[in-house]
DNA sequence: TATGAATGAGTATTCATTCAT
DNA sequence: GATGAATGAATACTCATTCAT
């Protein structure tokens, strides 16, 4: 369910504050191992198919030093997934930097981004992978996962509706939206996020972008500006 | 990966062939009363979220008959799977029959064909979102489901193609097939497919419907075709 | 526990009473494949690890057949065993005549018939092996076993006493049976009996008959009469 | 196969080196639980014929602390079983010891090896019994004990080739190993070792001690040295 | 007599979580 | 705080045996 635009939209900070507040020196070190090593067995091993005595034996913590940290192990994933996510949001601007240094009308605005997006996602499918997984089970993820998806297509819809003008739909930023939406479900679809083992590899990845990026000119702009 | 057209992909016949071949009266009651309990817990729990001496109970039949019948938990699933499957299959001509007999323009045809889709999906969604998390572990679910998602595209996009002169794309076919794998993929994430929980039912699910229909219709028709 | 000599040592009929008396034609025939098949899947798998559904499926009879033939899946193992030991003591006397045809004097005779007792066992240690284990579980299958033991011994006992007057034993008989229960449990040792894999194949085994040929020599004989 | 004498047939250290290495005072104790329970039951139900929750009962230890120590059931039995072994080797010099002290001729010696060793395989018996039948199915338990039943023969060997001189063989070191070979086959065949059931304790089992060593005397040594 | 589907007790193994040290 | 041993509920799977047809 987006959220329609708001200043929130564009203001955030990072959403890692979950479990007890991090700690100083050693203490803070070893929650990093402890949290790379659980990415690390999240991306290789599935979203659920990891036991915390891995997660000790790779980061080299206790498992106490886990229960310390964390009140279970769905809260460690919770946090992984948090972290994830605000990366994948702080690189996100570079969806509009790049599209728009490659555009000079309406319609290359609007392939280009979408081209950008599905690229975008590509580069984090290795992640985004097991985590859409892991959403399936906990709402928690779900919801920080919905959160990000959300404010990507918020930033993304607000430069869109730069053109507005271009845009024949009635409620240009609906529409935008709901192209937004559109394109994100097939990209993370092709992409095999929630999917255990890769997909076989697109051959037609790039030609799917292109036509998603053509059909997204034909519906949102008027017929003179699409080429 | 879809397949080209091919005759396989109109004349079909149903894929339930167990192990061990069905049986008559008590026998093969006591198979379906296994299936169904499966069934019924793997739409309740979830895809693995069920133990076999839940289908025992439910069911009213004993392990051990359940693998007299399956070889292993991972084929019982499999099997009601393809089931499920095949009862998709065996409905989906309705989506083409009450597309085509609401419609008498090629673009009123592709927006009814969309809209239809999105709705037979709608009607199976609460099998097909636990299913669907079954396919991310199970190779032989992803690969039975693939089967029959190429299966619904190869049918439409036949029907499709009957309006061929009213598509402005230089291929036809393969456009036809970007759009439905995109619309496919839009509905099936937005239906929560490959989710645990139902997602909040959407007041704008309707409206992605129609909006769906409105990119596939702008993205395939010529400009004067269009209304 | 060795029976001292009585005519029931020489006089014996086969063992097969047990279970229900064997039938004519089919019945005859599908109890004969029930037996084969289960004493084929004993020596391919070992003793206990092949199940009645493999003895069904090998043998093409149904489950219930066997159990209108044994009262359960140890009798059935017991009757195959008891057919392998007649077998056997059908085929023992064989020792003997090689032995004699061989021999010209004591010494040379007693050599002969523990070599001959030697390779005896070896030819028949395919059966041996996964019957000695069977052994170890059921006490029905020990004694049995244990049964046609004696009588072999009994058998070699009467024809080693031929050449009574070259023993310098105090009690020749005695002496006579130590020597052959020594050398069949050195032999049995040797050739694996009572284990589940073959032993690592013996390039000292001829080398043992030897040795023990003499052993058996040296104690039971006047040193004149050695070599 | 028997490694021929090296330094290592006598400098030897204990064999349980577990995959976790034993620690300190509680987990100690219940390590030392848990083994001694496993081989009570093994003791008394055979080697395979025990749960892990008997073990769990009888020990006093969760089902969750025996994985903790070791990988498998068959890790379990496997270490037990070495634990055994090692003690059997720690006593083991006492044959020597007390065959020396009773001897003074070299037939003495041999007859009083060959006892000894009788007598120490019976006191053992108990636990030699089921062990045997776990070689039938492990093949390394099958090794070590084939490496104990190597280490003694190498020693005795050691020991009986002081007398090298009275041995009227031509290899003394191959007849003195055939023979404690033979002997302990004789042994192990008659204390039932590798059966379930303890074997009728035999009135002549002291006989079959003295008949073997006897035969030893007999085949080793010249007929001057025999009394 | 023959069939083979149904039964269900029995067991090895996993892993999140607790808590004494 | 840190540690990691202890816990035990939960679960897939096997197979001898029964019995309705």
């Amino acid at each position: 369910m987006p959220t329609r635009l708001t200043d929130s939209a564009v203001t955030r900070e990072p959403s890692i504050t979950v479990g007890r507040p991090p700690q100083q020196g050693r203490s803070r070190a070893s929650l990093e191992r402890m949290m790379d090593a659980a990415e690390a067995l999240l991306v290789e091993r599935g979203c659920d198919d990891f036991a915390l005595t891995d997660v000790s034996r790779v980061g080299r913590i206790s498992i106490g030093s886990i229960y310390n940290r964390f009140t279970s192990k769905n809260e460690l994933v919770q946090v992984v997934h948090a972290r994830s996510m605000d990366r994948l949001e702080a690189e996100q601007t570079l969806i509009l930097m790049r599209a728009r240094s490659r555009s000079s009308t309406p319609a290359m605005l609007v392939r280009a981004i979408i081209d950008e997006l599905g690229q975008f996602l590509a580069r984090h499918s290795h992640i985004m992978r097991p985590m859409m997984l892991c959403a399936a089970f906990d709402s928690v993820v779900q919801n920080r996962g919905r959160l990000t998806h959300d404010r990507m297509i918020d930033a993304i819809t607000i430069e869109l509706l730069t053109q507005r003008a271009a845009i024949r739909q009635p409620d240009p930023e609906r529409a935008v939206r709901a192209v937004l939406r559109i394109a994100y479900a097939a990209f993370a679809r092709e992409l095999g996020f929630g999917r255990a083992e890769a997909p076989p590899d697109g051959a037609d990845w790039t030609q799917l972008r292109v036509d998603m990026g053509d059909m997204a000119a034909a519906f949102l702009l008027d017929d003179e500006e699409k080429r």
